[in-house]
DNA sequence: CATGAATGAGTGTTCATTCAT
DNA sequence: AATGAATGAACACTCATTCAT
């Protein structure tokens, strides 16, 4: 029994751990939530402690301050676009670039057409240090790595971040105009399609 | 009578514009000053207006409000990048595009080059609605319509529209990237030689 | 008319700092009420500025932070003191230190028994730092100098010192616990007069 | 059966109050370590627990609340200066005012000298009702009232009282004095002479 | 009894904006 | 038109205290 007992124990440690991540993921959506129906003006540490239904308290528990709060929203946001494409990649294990780079497009569209407004209010309106932006980059850089490598195995290590760095700023760039800046005459479908075209010209070039 | 008026007024009249336009100057260089010697949370419309060197009534004289600041800051480099656009396509009317291209990135690249800083802390502190970084882009597209219907004068308006918005994006998205993105290893001219390349790629796809 | 007018613009800025002064003194009044009616617990910023009728914004027009409040009253306090003490030592020049030990320890008592309630709180409760303390006793020192210096004029720099310090230690020591500490049997003037006896018994050791 | 109860009972409970004991003077040196460390605005009931190396509920086991924290604080201070101060009448047992009151200065110098910062900060930023400052008083009288008594068998008990009042006074200020006052020039042993020269003179006078 | 996560009233402070001069 | 003292709503954040475990 006793020893029952002392096997249990770890167990009851997680849900503490649990019940932290449930009051940072609320916290996070609550600022989400705000964000969307009022502006960032809205968004107060009073507010987003009310909409998550913590106390104030607590969210000071977890966050040292507001500026992390944001900081963890535009991680999530990372967070999220990295694992889509992890598993977009690793779908087409072995594929051609001709395969791959379509699918890529769609995936960072989904990502950012998902939520578009949010993704556009998380960076026109969010405050996020230039580390923010880098953080995505990296993130898309370190899942292309392995098919660029593929795709064209003797290329020197410094071609290889050439092509990296270029590959990922046409693809999150052209996925994120498809999605949000695109003219009213041109649809997602077409956006997308140029997108694949041009950085497919861009790799066979 | 009417000619003397005519002349008189514009005389008595310049100084006010003159005045006017130098503390609408004087207040955003107050806040570009503001935003890198200490960051967007030591920018206050007192604090402006203090190293403007006018009042805070003054301030208010001219904007109606904060955000107004903010918008006229970005407008403000909107132009200054419009300009050396204009600049760049006037200096090369009948050219190729082949001759056109390497221009434009070069001068997008300087635009922001110039001030890579600000233009990083423009972008991603300094609060600005949707409108602001579609400003840019409306401006970009106004300055190479000329130019991309002269490349190919037969195209239909649609196509002509998209092509815009590709190259105004591709154009855009990676002079900035070359400027504040690229790794370490690569040159700022070796990043556009392959700005060029790849949007070259492009428009011959 | 433009001189007149000139040389009256002195006039008009007194007022400004006539103000000022208003305002000061406002604040620290509302301290003292606040202390006295509702304690340490009940002053704060807000309900100091509210009492004394003026915008919080004013408050910290005029002071830093409520440290800084805290700390001029401390100083006003040391200063009345060392006003009615400078007094007493003017009004007794060429005096021994027979009449004038008396008169100083009258002094003193009065200004702690003017309001011994403000005083003992402004000992006890308000936040001080060792500076605040030492404040008095160098304006004490100060206005006793010249009439210990005159009642022994051969003495060393050093003796001067140390009868000085004594002086001090035992005139403010006595007084304050003649009005604040003295046990219910013994009437104030009883208390002073024993001070004085105190006093005057070292100085003629 | 009785008796092992009684005697088993102490026993088993010791521990429990024992830990209650230490609990409390883990809490208060924990205060004084904080107060020392970081100053008054750093002392919080959750930092005294986490210094303490106690949980913040076992700190309002023992206390109701912050203030008596603060309050058991200056009584422990006092205990021990009134320990000091009996061993030191009990050691001179029938010995003269002459050679007793060199002895208290000393006893009563030390105990401030011991740790003079922190009496310093005790005095003047920790917050103490005005009983508290009572409270060593009391305990200073009732430590010389058998030696002054001793001295004069035949004073009436108002002389008596009024002796003690003044004894305390001058023995308190002025070691206290001599310990955090002196100017630089005066070492602590001119000041304690100095003192006793003071209080002795008021005694014979 | 011990724990420490949770609470939330309340604080000091800021800063966009106004308006009397 | 210019000034800048005054305003006060609103904010980020703290910390004494509680109570479920």
């Amino acid at each position: 029994m006793v020893r029952r007992r002392l096997a249990a124990q770890p167990a009851r440690r997680k849900p503490q751990q649990r019940r932290a991540r449930d009051t940072v993921e609320a916290v996070l959506d609550a600022v989400v939530r705000l964000l969307k129906r009022d502006g960032v003006a809205a968004v107060t540490t009073n507010r987003i402690a009310e909409v998550a239904g913590v106390s104030i308290g607590s969210v000071y528990q977890y966050f040292p301050d507001k500026r992390a709060i944001y900081l963890a929203l535009h991680d999530r946001h990372a967070e999220q676009v990295q694992r889509a494409l992890l598993a977009c990649v690793a779908e087409h294990e072995g594929a051609a670039l001709e395969q791959l780079v379509p699918a890529l497009v769609d995936t960072l569209a989904d990502a950012h057409a998902g939520d578009p407004e949010l993704y556009q209010l998380l960076l026109s309106e969010v405050p996020h240090g230039a580390d923010s932006t880098r953080e995505l980059e990296q993130r898309l850089r370190a899942a292309l790595r392995p098919s660029v490598l593929a795709a064209a195995p003797d290329q020197s290590p410094r071609e290889l971040e050439r092509t990296l760095f270029m590959l990922t700023q046409l693809l999150d760039g052209l996925a994120h105009a498809a999605v949000l800046r695109r003219p009213p005459q041109l649809s997602l479908a077409a956006a997308k399609t140029e997108a694949v075209r041009a950085i497919l010209a861009y790799l066979r070039s």
